[in-house]
This record gives structure tokens, C-alpha cells and sequence, in this order.
DNA sequence: ACCCAGGTGGCTT
DNA sequence: AAGCCACATGGG
């Protein structure tokens, strides 16, 4: 069974880019979104304010105006996009949710006001954290899309830049130790052809929450902070609350929890933030990374 | 030269 | 269970 995530070669082909739109969209801000660290392949902001990003093999520029979102995009179609952006989501209730709960947040959900957790792809998640440990976004960025160019699709040319898909599963699994080596991923080569090669014979992780969790834990180069990130960017489960260097930080300064005491922060998060913690987080991990 | 980054594995107490 | 440390890379 082919674990590749699935393209479509018909709109690959349609090289004239269709325009989608959806409108009154509230709770919406492209660089709240974009760059709050859940994705890392929307890496050119234009001069008009909009973005250039690679989603599952598809182009897109997107463009927001405060109330209508438009897409450039050779693919997905609209209900692809629809989910992609998490547009179905009411995100005005989940933040009075959260300041009714802790009004200690709110000036995090006041920062980025517009984030919305994606609906990514499973596979494309699972690789991007294994990379992000002990690293950091521009680098890993950089990561990214030295093995998309390598290993990914072409896709053409858009937007002043030739543009590469993220590899298939097969791809990855195809290579090698040696040929990784050249892509400056450090030691994480070994992570991610072993994860390659483990997915492409398993696929996602199913089962109860517990389950899948501990399944990606089993993956060589995937501890807690990884595992969390993987649940919330690629399976979008909101009670997942990864705790990285910034997030002990904030755990710290705002709630007084000892710098170490991961243990301690991720009780309080299931119960305090519970099914909401992955957005509660994810307001927060913004807050703190941008400001200075 | 050092410290840090969306940490983890492995080894030692 | 908890405390070290190395790990590869590049930017500050």
C-alpha cells in the first residue's frame, strides 16, 4: 500500500493559476498564521502583503484584506483550502473561552489575534519537527527546503523563485545517510530516513490519543516536545501543549512554574487550557518569541 | 570564542 | 526518576 500523500496531476498540469476566495473571514491574520512557527513553507511575504507558500504539491499566493481571503493557487480546490486554513473553526469562542479561564492570556490572544492552527499533512509535520529540535526556525526553514529541492517535485516557477514540493514519503525513504549528509541537517539525517522508511511501511499513527502518542515517541528523534508538536500541527489534537525552551519561559514568568518543572506545566495545561491547550499555547509560544 | 535554537538519546547517579 | 552531556549547524 502506497502511504504517499495524494496529489492531483490533473491540476499540476492546469498551468493557468485559478483564483479562490471566501469571505467575512474573522479571526484571520496571514502573519499571525504563517509565522507563528507551525509552518515552515510559507517563506515569502511580497511587498502587497501577501504570501507564497507550498501545500501539499500545490502553489498558492494568498492575500487577505481583513474580511476576504483570496488564494492564487494551481490546486487543492476549495474545500482543500477551506479545511487547510481551519476556516470552519470558530476562533472568536475558543479565545473568550480561554480568557474566561485565565485572564492572564490575554494579552497573547491580543498579539495574534489572527492565528489559526492549520490542517496540515501528516507526513510533511512529522518530518518538519523531527528537524526543528535543538534548532531554529530560519534554519529550520533552510532544512526544509534543501531536502524539498533535492528530493520534492519541481513545481515551476511562481512568484520569482523555482518552487519544489515536499518530498513523498518514498522519496525520502530512497535516499541515504551519505546523500543527507550534504543538506546540512546535522545529526538528524538518521532521524528522518528511519522515520521515512518506518512511515512509508506503517503510515500515521492511529488509535487512542495515548496510543498515537506513544507511537511517536517510538520514532527515533521524537521525544515529548516533538511528539506534541506532531499531534497538534498534523493530527490537529488541541489538548496537545508542546513545551519547548520558550514555552518554559513563558511557563515561568507568567505562571510562576519553576524553569524545569516540565512536568509540572503540562498538568496545569490539561487542566487549565485541557482541549484547548495546543491554541492556548500556540497564542502564547507567539507572544513571547515576537516581542523584542 | 561562546551561547542559543519549537530537544533527544544515552549514560551515570 | 533525575541529572549530565554530546549531537551538527549557523546566527548573534
Amino acid at each position: 500500500m502506497i502511504k504517499d500523500f495524494k496529489r492531483n496531476p490533473e491540476m499540476m498540469e492546469d498551468k493557468a493559476n485559478g483564483i479562490i476566495e471566501f469571505n467575512d473571514i474573522k479571526d484571520f491574520a496571514l502573519d499571525n498564521i504563517l509565522e507563528c512557527g507551525q509552518c515552515f513553507r510559507w517563506n515569502d511575504e511580497l511587498e502587497d502583503g501577501t504570501y507564497i507558500g507550498i501545500v501539499e504539491g500545490y502553489l498558492c499566493r494568498a492575500k487577505f484584506d481583513g474580511t476576504t481571503l483570496t488564494l492564487e493557487t494551481n490546486g487543492g480546490g476549495r474545500d482543500f483550502w477551506f479545511d487547510y486554513f481551519d476556516l470552519k473553526t470558530d476562533y472568536s469562542n475558543i479565545k473568550s473561552e480561554l480568557i474566561r479561564n485565565d485572564d492572564r492570556i490575554e494579552p497573547a490572544i491580543k498579539a495574534g489575534s489572527g492565528i489559526r492552527i492549520l490542517r496540515q499533512n501528516f507526513w510533511e509535520v512529522l518530518i518538519s519537527f523531527i528537524i526543528s529540535q535543538n534548532n531554529n526556525i530560519p534554519r529550520i526553514k533552510k532544512c526544509i527546503e534543501a531536502l524539498s529541492v533535492k528530493y520534492g517535485e519541481y513545481l515551476g516557477h511562481f512568484y520569482g523563485r523555482e518552487r519544489y514540493a515536499f518530498p513523498l514519503p518514498s522519496e525520502l525513504a530512497e535516499s541515504s545517510i551519505n546523500e543527507l549528509e550534504g543538506l546540512k541537517l546535522g545529526y538528524r539525517c538518521e532521524y528522518i530516513l528511519s522515520a521515512a522508511k518506518r512511515y512509508l511501511t506503517e503510515g500515521a499513527p492511529s488509535g487512542s490519543s495515548e496510543e498515537i502518542y506513544k507511537t511517536l515517541m517510538s520514532y527515533h528523534g521524537i521525544g515529548t516536545k516533538v511528539a506534541n508538536c506532531i499531534g497538534l500541527f498534523g493530527l490537529h489534537n488541541l489538548s496537545s501543549f508542546p513545551i519547548d525552551v520558550w514555552v518554559r519561559r513563558i511557563m515561568h514568568d507568567m505562571y510562576g512554574f519553576k524553569e524545569n518543572d516540565i512536568k509540572g506545566m503540562q498538568n496545569f495545561a490539561k487542566g487549565h487550557f485541557g482541549e484547548l491547550g495546543g491554541i492556548a499555547q500556540q497564542y502564547l509560544f507567539n507572544y513571547y518569541t515576537k516581542k523584542e
